[in-house]
DNA sequence: TCTGGGGTCCTAGGACCC
DNA sequence: TCTGGGGTCCTAGGACCC
């Protein structure tokens, strides 16, 4: 395949976003060290980074780098709906926009030139444009390939634009850390660093049976390509999720048959109600379960046909739950989740299933796979009148205290603007 | 006083089929 | 008289991303 030549793709990343958020809906916060969350920092302020402070930190070392740090509430919605207001600025120059969270998008402006100017211009538009219209400051990279256009965005940060030419790529990266490269993540960074790979330079100049060796035959490949002749994946503006899935953090808990049904029943509904209001099946379906000490286990089931009723979901998380914990030697949980994949269409022959794993009653179409699924579709009519905590199972009650808000795991679910 | 919730992709081994 | 190779699917674990 001929590599592009023109650097047409845009990565357009919000800055620090849900910091930058409350300080635009808060003058006081302004040029504030501040932090979005309470146990677990979600996002910092620049003010606060510059103390060391980073997303995914736990607050209370949060607080021991930066004294004066301010903790602020999170305004999910208004997250959701400037973070659909700026792609929608950038739909106003291409129709190929596409988002990968909520505060960062690719966009590829090949086709729009003609009317809006070179890339680069786009982008200035787009800065400029979302400061005026919104009052966030967004950092936004030019090049020839997606993953260089979001290494650009990196070096832009903050609130600035970096354009790559393709002339210039090389030059470019070669001095660059190599941890800002996709999927390269703390471990494979401290593998390389201990064969004396720094940068992005260091990686290109290293033979590529040593890293295959080192990081395995994909990752070895896909860095290689970085450095010399690029892969031009295309942009998509509309990709369909892979799998469906939702966790809850306890803190340290007895794994109680109570707590396991209470926890799992929650969880299982929150997947089953995405996949049904996508109108989709799943037919596998894993459990993690984490211990102390971040270790976890998984188990995992692959059924003949799909499952997207609350109930049957439950049920079979429930088992899966408990093969994971046999043979641990734990008694104390402090994570679940519930996720399914394998995911199809639901053509409504294939109602499913009450069943076991193991046992043969995984027979399509059965009677109290229908009835279980009536049920579903009337209770998801009832919330979508009136909301999600109108009804439910009563044992789905989620027993633990909740301390993330709906809002946060709703925002999380959905990228695209509703 | 060991950390949130949503995902994707890769690897390795085993089962099974031809 | 137990032997080759390739493909697919499944499971479990791990790294990574926002």
């Amino acid at each position: 395949m001929a590599p592009r030549q023109r650097a047409t793709i845009l990565h357009a990343d919000l800055d620090a976003f849900y910091a930058s958020v409350e300080q635009l809906l808060d003058p006081s916060l302004r040029d504030a060290p501040i932090a979005v969350g309470e146990g677990v920092v979600l996002a910092a302020s620049y003010e606060a980074k510059a103390f060391g402070v980073g997303a995914g930190m736990p607050g209370w070392r949060a607080r021991q780098l930066c004294p004066g740090l301010r903790f602020v509430g999170g305004h999910f919605r208004q997250y959701q709906q400037l973070g659909d207001r700026v792609i929608d600025v950038c739909r106003d120059f291409t129709p190929l926009v596409e988002r990968i969270s909520i505060d960062e998008a690719f966009l590829d402006v090949a086709g729009s030139t003609q009317l809006f100017g070179s890339p680069a211009e786009i982008a200035t538009t787009i800065r400029r444009r979302v400061r005026r219209e919104i009052g966030l400051p967004v950092s936004v990279g030019v090049a020839r390939t997606k993953h260089l256009a979001k290494i650009a965005s990196q070096v832009a940060k903050p609130d600035g634009l970096v354009e790559v030419t393709p002339d210039r790529e090389l030059e470019f990266l070669r001095p660059l850390p190599v941890g800002l490269m996709w999927g390269v993540g703390p471990a494979t960074r401290d593998r390389l660093a201990g064969i004396g790979i720094h940068s992005i330079g260091d990686l290109a100049a290293a033979p590529s049976p040593l890293l295959q060796r080192l990081l395995g035959e994909a990752a070895a490949g896909k860095l290689g390509s970085l450095a010399g002749n690029f892969d031009p994946r295309r942009v998509e503006s509309a990709r369909r999720a892979a799998s469906v899935g939702a966790q809850a953090a306890l803190g340290v808990r007895d794994a109680t048959p109570q707590l396991l049904r209470a926890t799992l029943g929650y969880l299982a509904d929150r997947v089953a109600a995405r996949l049904r209001l996508a109108g989709q099946v799943g037919r596998t379906v894993t459990v993690r379960v984490r211990f102390k000490g971040l270790r976890s286990v998984t188990r995992s089931a692959t059924l003949p046909v799909g499952v997207s009723t609350t109930l049957t979901l439950t049920e079979l998380a429930t088992e899966l739950a408990g093969a994971a914990l046999q043979d641990q030697g734990e008694s104390q949980i402090t994570l679940l989740a519930v996720s399914v994949s394998n995911l199809m269409d639901q053509s409504a022959l294939q109602l499913e299933l009450p069943l076991g794993l193991g046992d043969d009653r995984h027979r399509p179409g059965s009677a109290r796979g229908a009835s279980r699924f009536a049920v579903d579709r009337s209770i998801d009519a009832i919330r979508a009148r009136y909301g999600r905590e109108a009804v439910g199972y009563a044992t789905v009650a989620f027993s633990g205290e909740r301390r993330i808000p709906e809002e946060f795991r709703e925002l999380a679910e959905h990228k695209e603007p509703r």
